[in-house]
DNA sequence: GCTCATATGTTATAATGTAACGCCCATGAA
DNA sequence: TTCATGGGCGTTACATTATAACATATGAGC
């Protein structure tokens, strides 16, 4: 099994967490990537990346425009979704469709779709990268002689945290 | 393996498809279905499960609404999303986060979660039933230590028919 | 420096979804 | 019968999410 986080360093978010040391992280990752492809990591991507992962948690785009504006008065809605259209199609962000929110990607350079646990009693999500589970749906599919394109999947429910709450 | 359709009677509609039957199947058993529960499927909320069957694939609130308000002047959006909230609650209509649309369920009464193929070429969608798919998500899940409640399953690509255009 | 494509700024608007309030009507209790 | 109750729906207004269209700036390569 192949699970891992987001944003934080554990299935999900652990109290004393180091959340920068992450971030730091993600923007490293997503400069190397964009070096080796060729594609631009302008200072307004790097910005959005870096406002994405600094959330803890799925973020939407208005919120994200909210932060921006911290950075760079007069950012406007297509400012965000530009940024975040570049991000998706690099690989660098997920976006979370049943949340209107967007995530950054614990799995840069692996290909691979986003596959979500999310909580609905912290707002937290944890990405899971599952064979497995891709594997039954191309089976599925394949037996209606589907093409497969791309999987989106996204399960609600409680995380370890807030069960024990 | 146990798949099925929506709205056509084949896993994707084909051409001289009579769906006016496939509609008046899907009021009848909702009809049978909320009977059973003592849950009032009105003459609006049959209206709005009709004109969701009526359509041959995935249909937006607002375009339900442009239909209802032939039906029914003065109908508003409320009008719309209050009856579909009902027809979901009671697993007659499904929602496709993807599409921000909505789609009849072609097995109202068995306990399952909407698993999608939708097609990118012509917008038609088709329903899965897979209890491998839920079963690798619950395994997935277990080993973080979630707690599933929904899972939402949405596949793109091309319908067979689609593909050999 | 020039040119071209790409990135970004800017304004306006489209598309989707919800809050809040009040009326009506069916139901059941007094 | 009357009246309280609650659900369903009408209605208005508004919130949230996303995109179109055009102008300007920037940067890489020549």
């Amino acid at each position: 099994m192949n699970a891992s986080i987001s944003p934080a360093d554990g299935p999900f978010p652990s109290p004393g967490h180091d959340h920068s040391h992450c971030v730091e992280t993600a923007i490293a990752r997503a400069e190397r990537l964009c070096a080796e492809r060729g594609a631009r990591l302008t200072g307004l991507r790097r910005q959005v990346l870096e406002l994405v992962w600094q959330s803890h948690g799925p973020i939407g785009a208005y919120d994200l425009l909210d932060r921006l504006r911290g950075l760079r008065s007069g950012a406007a809605p297509p400012t965000i979704y530009r940024a975040l259209d570049f991000l998706i199609e690099q690989g660098l962000v997920h976006r979370i469709a049943r949340l209107n929110a967007f995530v950054g990607c614990d799995h840069p350079g692996a290909p691979h779709q986003g596959q979500f646990l999310i909580c609905t009693a912290c707002g937290s999500s944890a990405e899971l990268v599952e064979p497995e589970i891709a594997g039954a749906i191309d089976r599925g599919a394949a037996a209606l002689g589907f093409r497969v394109d791309t999987r989106t999947v996204e399960v609600t429910g409680l995380c370890p945290r807030c069960q024990s709450r």
